[in-house]
DNA sequence: TATTGTTATACTCTATAACTATA
DNA sequence: TATAGTTATAGAGTATAACAATA
């Protein structure tokens, strides 16, 4: 709960904004019986098949240990598969064929979530406002496509 | 770990920005001992004195078995006075000097984050950035100086 | 000796429910 | 009986450290 001085600044209004998004994703995502992690991981694998898992730990910025239990569900549901790797220490991750059709809803559900967030913005405000978060993002070194975007060393 | 589709829209870039602002206003505070849910009840204090700490959770949109902690910190630091209430089953909060002086800490940190997080935007930007914001916020009727601005009900 | 995936453990944050004291 | 504050407990979510297999 931090909060603004008087009348928010543009900080605040990201975090508490922010924040309202992360949780109304959650809750479009819900219906479907995914979680915004396992909707991360569809995504990047979605994207760059044959990945390990340490890859995909350091790509999302958490434990490698945190990444077992994700694809250990991902497996389970028939939407991951562990591969041989080229070394035998480590798995090539890739979609299954049910594993694209999830992600097809998670991309449908993202779309929606994204009508529904703008909502009430006119067309020239949604391009402006889109603007000018992608040239806050980029300035704040922030990586396309991965969320969180702040990383503690 | 939610994702955009394939490029981030508004509402994911709001998410990232969102983590990336709530990360950096909790490191920016910590080296004064300060956590966000403390900053967050120093601040409502300030505008609200007398409260119970019902009144605080409901305010919050957080449990008052949570707020019992905070304000303990709070009054173990003499940042928070629990006095009577009218009624003798409620605590009446207020700041204390103390509790005046760590809020003005709190404001001088605020403010450097803003600049902090603005940093590279053009004042004519920021300008049509920040009411981009409040026009999006009134939109999803979130509540000014409250976050998160989501609730679970 | 170093690295990958795994397991075990602990820590943080928060909510729910039970308890007490007032009303 | 209903409500304010408190305490106890439990559930997420995540990180750290130890471990076995492989390099």
């Amino acid at each position: 709960m931090p909060s603004s001085s008087r009348r928010p600044g543009i900080a605040f209004l990201l975090a508490q904004l922010g924040a309202d998004a992360t949780g109304r994703f959650a809750d479009a995502l819900a219906p479907a019986g995914i979680t915004p992690p396992v909707a991360g991981v569809l995504r990047l694998l979605r994207v760059e098949a044959g990945m390990s898992q340490q890859d995909l730990a350091r790509r999302l910025g958490v434990a490698p240990s945190r990444v077992v239990a994700v694809v250990d569900e991902l497996e389970e549901r028939g939407w991951v598969a562990r591969t041989r790797g080229s070394d035998r220490r480590t798995n090539a991750l890739a979609l299954t064929p049910a594993g694209e059709e999830a992600f097809g809803r998670v991309a449908a559900v993202a779309a929606g979530h994204e009508r529904a967030v703008t909502e009430g913005l006119a067309a020239a405000e949604r391009e402006q406002l889109l603007a000018l978060l992608e040239r806050l993002a980029a300035l704040r070194g922030l990586v396309p496509g991965v969320h969180p975007g702040y990383r503690r060393p």
